[in-house]
DNA sequence: CCATAGCATGGAT
DNA sequence: CATCCATGCTATG
């Protein structure tokens, strides 16, 4: 059967699906009907089609369950899109909007006719409303006037139909709303309007002029009269006005769809030109093992505008699975993501061991990663879990109340992740801004707040795009190669930390803090967290320290205390933006930052000072990845690794600024700053000084950190046996400095000689390549020669990374099934 | 003592 | 009431 329009006008621009001929048109031609959308509206209770089109889903404001497109299948659903709000019937129940029904018998839209064609329409609505089996009817008796719906352009204002509400959606056992048919029987007049007295708003549009369908269809945008009862009576009206805005939005861009029908590039091509919906409403799920037993709460939200940017050109389809908002645990430190069970079992693999089984996930840096899906027996059932998320989460700079998306891509079936930030502006960069805070120079620790909740979203899924765009391919291809081609392996060096504790960039909730966080971004009455507190970010001491750099371009002088040089600037420190350095085997020093804008890590010279703002494009040095559509420097796993290294370094330097800060508990001073690294850190090139500087931005009254201390340029300088406070200071911190890295020097060569003893006895338990038996013994002694330097360093080698997915992935008796997930994830 | 893994609990729906 | 799931609790290494 060849391609139609659909006549109903809306699923007109959805080429791939077959039509039935329904009525015949005064042009002698013949209206035809989306047979998809009756088979859709049968079996999922949506029409699966309607996603596509510019109008967009419209979901009910109360219970966000999305209704009907307005499609054919669902010309019963559209009063509630235009009663001066949207809602489902049931909520619109719970409001007593509930309209009385009428009782004339509707017929289905195009079923009238069928007779004189002499074929048989789609589908029964009638049957459909009572969720059997979809029937062929036999025609109809006599000439029923086809269904119209009204025409908003009329402005006659009456009746001319008659409304029967009737349950007809989700038939019971479902979830959540039901939802109402309201049958506008019409003459076949060509245009009516229709007021829906009871509910006091107006319905959709469709109107046949000879061998055009004009489609107004599922926007009404009547406003409300001054009489009209909102609904749902919580919905303010600014948010209404937004919701109605945007459907006229959405409405506009489908009014006419010629005929006849056009072949199936045509009407792809219009529908690219078209305005493609930028509305993100809920969809339920088009498919999976549970359909759409899956909650509202979990329908992804991604735009229209948004799938079409993601798929472009590629012939893969971006299949949107759901989404979650990101509860306390889930981007806690803990890295278990606990998964949706209804959503975990009707879109990843099967399991049937708690174990379950690594998972293949790309994000929307085009970064994989493996996550261990797996799941805990719970009251004979099951809750599912991604483990091993952390690093994933901080790379995507989530917390929680942010959103993850989970895609797939078809048909490789690839899992794809995506992201909404919970609150922020348009902007990738605005919003990385924003984690910077605004009051950065007045206290310790720094806390702001958050922007407001309304704003526009970001969306992962535009980090879908960017990353499918620019660099789908290459992140997919590549990710072993940087390690067979170069010698990534490197140490961290304690210079300016990148990332706090845990590799964020956000910061670690202060442990005081945790319950407050805790309310973000769980269901129920757990969301309803103190207005003044609501995302409200804290910054730690320590968090700030590590964004300070030295002033550019400003010589520092030296100062020797004990025989010990110490730097010192004339000017404070600046906020620079947090990266992380480290040291090659070959000595060669190299800082890794973050692009504000991709998100893509990017390799820069040690010695580079870092604005606190920057992007791919501010890379002056390696011209070939100044752009964010290069793919990321790093791969996943080598990015895991160093974060995890971060994370590691963090976590000593932590518990010796802890066992600092016992030694010298009568100190106000800052017992964490420390480091100094391969380049130095200025909060500890600490000097004397006999007058000191208070013109450092955090500066308040008391204030005796490294910078407060020192002596403003060519001020005195102390003598080496001066016993002053400052110098005192300087000279312990010193002292604490030399003693812990003292200690790390300990530790670390205890760990490395554990590791290799691990390294060398699992060889008889894990299959081990030949090519890292080779290698890896001589790691090992640049471990060891590294460890005797000042550099504070830990050595991995490439061959360790490599063996990483290996040595994670639990192996777990698989059913055939989840053998063949794992083949399909290449695994 | 600490981090983690796995299970248990209880609020919310 | 049953189920889900966020998170607490505890055994374990």
């Amino acid at each position: 059967m060849d391609s139609k329009i659909c006549m109903n006008g809306v699923c007109g621009a959805t080429s791939s699906i077959e039509w039935k001929k329904g009525w015949p048109l005064k042009s002698g031609e013949f209206a035809y009907l989306c047979d998809k959308c009756g088979t859709a509206y049968e079996q999922l209770g949506f029409c699966d089609l309607f996603h596509s089109e510019d109008t967009g889903w419209r979901e009910c404001i109360s219970c966000g369950k999305r209704l009907h497109c307005g499609c054919i299948a669902s010309s019963s659903l559209l009063e509630l899109l235009d009663s001066g709000g949207i809602n489902c019937v049931g909520c619109a129940r719970s409001c007593q909007l509930h309209a009385t029904p009428n009782h004339v018998k509707a017929k289905a839209f195009g079923t009238s006719n069928s007779n004189s064609v002499g074929e048989t329409p789609s589908t029964s609505l009638g049957s459909q409303m009572n969720g059997s089996e979809p029937k062929k009817r036999e025609g109809s008796d006599g000439v029923d006037p086809v269904l119209v719906l009204p025409h908003q352009n009329g402005n006659t204002n009456k009746p001319i139909g008659q409304i029967k509400m009737e349950e007809a959606f989700h038939p019971a056992g479902e979830s959540g709303c039901t939802f109402s048919s309201n049958l506008c029987q019409a003459s076949a007049e060509s245009s009516k309007n229709v007021k829906l007295d009871s509910y006091n708003g107006y319905i959709g549009v469709n109107e046949i002029h000879g061998s055009q369908v004009q489609t107004n269809l599922s926007i009404a945008l009547s406003a409300p009269s001054p009489n009209t009862k909102l609904f749902p009576a919580t919905v303010d009206e600014g948010d209404l006005n937004k919701r109605i805005s945007s459907l006229q939005q959405g409405s506009r861009s489908r009014s006419l769809l010629p005929k006849p029908p056009k072949s199936t590039s045509a009407v792809r091509s219009e529908t690219n030109a078209g305005i493609i919906s930028q509305i993100r409403v809920a969809r339920p799920p088009v498919e999976g093992r549970i359909k759409n037993q899956l909650l509202p709460r979990y329908w992804p939200r991604i735009t229209d505008q948004e799938l079409q940017q993601i798929s472009g050109d590629s012939n893969s389809t971006i299949i949107p699975l759901f989404e979650k908002v990101l509860s306390a645990s889930d981007a806690g430190r803990i890295g278990r993501l606990v998964l949706p069970k209804a959503c975990a079992e009707a879109y990843f693999p099967p399991i049937s061991q708690p174990e379950g089984l690594p998972l293949r996930i790309q994000d929307v840096k085009g970064k994989e990663w493996v996550f261990q899906f797996r799941f805990w027996p719970n009251n004979n059932s099951r809750m599912y879990v991604l483990e091993g998320v952390t690093p994933c989460i901080q790379s995507m700079q989530l917390q929680a109340g942010d959103t993850v998306t989970f895609s797939r891509m078809d048909p490789e079936g690839k899992l794809l992740m995506g992201f909404r930030k919970a609150s922020t502006v348009n902007s990738t960069q605005e919003t990385r801004l924003s984690a910077i805070p605004k009051s950065v120079f007045s206290t310790e620790p720094t806390s702001f707040s958050a922007m407001p909740e309304n704003l526009p979203l970001m969306s992962g899924y535009s980090g879908l795009l960017q990353s499918f765009k620019g660099s789908r391919e290459s992140s997919m291809n590549l990710s072993s190669k940087h390690f067979n081609s170069g010698d990534f392996s490197w140490y961290l060096t304690e210079k300016n930390e990148g990332r706090n504790a845990d590799g964020t960039f956000s910061p670690s909730m202060p442990v005081s803090d945790r319950k407050r966080s805790r309310n973000i971004g769980s269901k129920s009455k757990r969301l309803l967290i103190d207005s003044d507190e609501a995302l409200e970010l804290k910054l730690s001491w320590e968090e700030l320290q590590d964004m300070l750099r030295p002033p550019l371009s400003i010589q520092p002088t030296t100062v020797t205390i004990e025989d010990h040089e110490f730097e010192e600037y004339e000017q404070p420190p600046v906020l620079g933006k947090r990266s992380i350095f480290t040291v090659r085997f070959s000595g060669e020093q190299e800082q890794w930052a973050q692009c504000d804008n991709c998100f893509k890590w990017r390799r820069l010279p040690a010695d580079y000072l870092l604005p606190p703002q920057w992007t791919c494009q501010d890379n002056i040095f390696y011209h070939s990845r100044c752009s964010c559509s290069v793919p990321d420097d790093l791969t996943s796993r080598e990015l895991e690794y160093l974060l995890k290294m971060d994370k590691d370094l963090k976590k000593r330097r932590n518990a010796a600024g802890q066992r600092t800060a016992q030694a010298h508990d009568s100190s106000d001073l800052d017992s964490h700053a420390n480091g100094t690294g391969v380049a130095g850190d200025v909060r500890e090139r600490g000097a004397t000084s006999v007058a000191t500087t208070t013109k450092h931005p955090r500066h308040r009254p008391g204030c005796s950190c490294i910078v407060c201390i020192q002596p403003p340029s060519g001020k005195g300088k102390h003598n080496p046996t001066c016993t002053c406070n400052v110098c005192l200071t300087v000279k312990r911190r010193f002292k604490t400095l030399m003693m812990r890295k003292k200690k790390r020097q300990s530790e670390r060569e205890a760990e490395i000689g554990q590791r290799n003893q691990l390294m060398w006895s699992s060889k008889e338990e894990t299959e081990v390549d030949s090519f890292s038996r080779q290698v890896k013994p001589e790691a090992d002694p640049s471990d060891r020669e590294r460890s005797g330097s000042e550099t504070l360093a830990r050595g991995h080698s490439s061959n360790q990374l490599q063996k990483l997915p290996e040595t994670t992935s639990k192996s777990s008796a698989r059913d055939i099934s989840e053998a063949e997930w794992s083949n399909k994830l290449s695994f």
